[in-house]
DNA sequence: TGTACATCAGTGAACGCGCGTTCACTGATGTAC
DNA sequence: TGTACATCAGTGAACGCGCGTTCACTGATGTAC
């Protein structure tokens, strides 16, 4: 009984490690090319198994996209809210400078996540996982502003702030005569921006008042 | 000679008529669906022609693609730019307020231009045209700053407004559960936010110095 | 310990569809003489 | 004014390819007795 458990139990294990080096795959294709380009031919190649495996593991192509987002993400969410967390009020500018960071270097997973927002309703399960993500990371930059001692609505500077980022990311990207190095250097400078402006502009409030 | 140059001028001006015929039907199809699922039949079934005839008139798909969306953005930007050119230094609200206006109303344009932007290199000549639109909008955009006499690098602020910008158009999007209407406000609300911002943080520095 | 059966991962090949694009042809209009 | 030829818009049908997904099968491992 408990030696059979056992068992079973190890199988599920192995069951999870194949069913993650496919995961691993599909994200490295999707950081080689673009979204609409990655197909399932390609992941199954480069996962060394044939395409029909990959149907063994998940039901379908959108459901591995999406957990290959979520599971790239997540990470990067969880390092903000830490972040968020661990700091005093000024952390608004070294939160910036993580997001363009991750994001810089993990370009895939913004053009995932700009593929989801613009190209709208996936499955609404999956559209719920994608929203309490979001959520949380609104969250964690909800504490900033409340330690900063903002007054007014603290989610709006929030999402804006949140938007803000996303645009920059989103505007900034590979010009022919740009290096990588120009590139993140220059979301850094807007970046920054962003965060100083924030705080010039509540300060500037507070005083007037 | 003379009479044969007016009738060829004549089928020149009708064979663009029927050119545009094409780019309007295209532009209504990606007012209904996702840019991936614009297709060339589709178009060519609201235009009232085969399918074929679109390439008596366009090379293939892309070059139509990038002439609707730079015909459909081109009003956008020039009406920017004269909101700008005509305008005190307080105009940085309206600009903000007409472009959350124009890309929420004509969303279809919003999300070929994140297309281009997140999907990379397209034909290099098509590249340098949408360069050129983007650059026409922020030199439009650093007058603005000039007139509000900011003595750093303006070209920063108008790229940084333009992220802004763009970023919260790309975040506020129709989720399930809110109208059109609330979309627009809240897009407003934020796009208000940020100008005042800049504003904001701009009079606090003056202060300071 | 051996045998019959069940379970399940894995796969090559094929199915089926969507779609960009081309082909070969028609029919109308213009041009030359 | 009439005839032969050229030009060109328009098209239905087909080509060719990419791709998600399924099918029918194999071979290994586990289970029951």
């Amino acid at each position: 009984m408990s030696e059979s458990n056992t068992f079973s139990k190890l199988r599920k294990q192995e069951k999870d490690l194949r069913r993650n080096i496919i995961i691993d795959a599909a994200e490295e294709e999707f950081v080689s090319k673009p979204f609409n380009k990655v197909n399932m031919r390609d992941i199954a190649k480069k996962a060394g198994i044939s395409p029909a495996s990959i149907y063994r593991y998940f039901p379908d192509q959108q459901s591995l996209f999406i957990e290959a987002f979520v599971r790239g993400t997540i990470d990067i969410f969880e390092k903000l809210s830490n972040t968020v967390n661990n700091s005093k009020d000024g952390s608004i500018e070294k939160v910036a400078d993580d997001f363009t960071d991750y994001f810089t270097r993990n370009d895939q997973y913004f053009r995932m996540m700009m593929h989801f927002f613009l190209e709208g309703p996936v499955d609404s399960v999956v559209f719920e996982k994608l929203i309490a993500l979001e959520r949380k990371l609104l969250d964690a930059f909800d504490i900033i502003f409340q330690k900063m001692n903002v007054k007014e609505d603290v989610r709006l500077y929030s999402q804006a702030f949140f938007s803000g980022l996303v645009g920059m990311v989103a505007t900034f990207r590979n010009h022919p005569d740009k290096s990588d190095e120009d590139v993140l250097r220059h979301r850094k400078r807007i970046a920054r921006m962003f965060s100083r402006m924030i705080v010039d502009a509540f300060l500037y409030r507070n005083r007037k008042s």
